[in-house]
DNA sequence: CCAAATATCTTGCTATGCAATACATAATAT
DNA sequence: ATATTATGTATTGCATAGCAAGATATTTGG
């Protein structure tokens, strides 16, 4: 079936577009339940959740989250163990945690209205 | 307060890469309960909805989602008023749809575990 | 000492949202 | 007739995020 391959092709394609943002709003929730983790902690977390996020995408983000404000990063040498990088939302960022949930929700809700009756 | 500005500040900025891909799932469904629609219609509807879409957003989305075959458009040219685009899905565009709102519904599910009990 | 594991960071590419702007036609007012 | 407003669609340019691929650094085990 060819209209398949064209379909999924398509949807391929789509699926990097709309994790834009979605992801933010992913890892500030994650450190909202757990109050503080790292890098590989969290993608493991969030791969655990269902959602597969590749390091050339985490990393780049906890660096801008924590340039923007949101997120307050500290050094920390185990006694064993490689050094990690720890996060933890900044108050900025629990303020922005709230609002983009606020958005988020509001935006599925529409998304529902619009789907009418026709699920 | 200086910090609410800066959280206002970062969600706005969030806001437009949060759409990305979204707003396809929404034209694809509005088109899907709609059966048929041309621009300015499926502005209002989404607004309607709560959903604001700009022009400059919306045609260069119809237009992509047609070249890439999920749209297809025809021209009418009503015996009062101004010549319209009207849009449907395509067969494509069903199957894309159908895709994409798996994905979207499993993205959310994702979330709903990631948030924990912390909501 | 070398290899594998753990952990973080960088580069380059692609693609979307959106403000601003432009263009065209139909209806309405003067 | 003619100007203005309303309706409708399209384009340009910029900023920004996701991601594959690869680089870097440290610790541990053979």
């Amino acid at each position: 079936m060819d209209e398949m391959d064209a379909a999924m092709a398509l949807v391929e394609k789509w699926r990097s577009q709309s994790r834009k943002g979605f992801l933010d709003l992913c890892a500030l929730s994650l450190l909202a339940s757990r109050d503080e983790s790292y890098g590989l902690d969290m993608m493991e977390a969030l791969a655990q959740a269902g959602l597969e996020v590749s390091e050339g995408t985490l990393y780049p983000l906890l660096a801008r989250m924590t340039r923007e404000g949101s997120l307050s990063p500290s050094w920390t040498t185990p006694e064993t163990g490689h050094p990690r990088k720890y996060y933890r939302l900044s108050p900025t960022g629990q303020l922005v945690l709230a609002a983009m949930r606020e958005e988020f929700d509001r935006n599925v809700a529409a998304l529902r209205r619009i789907e009418g009756g026709t699920r």
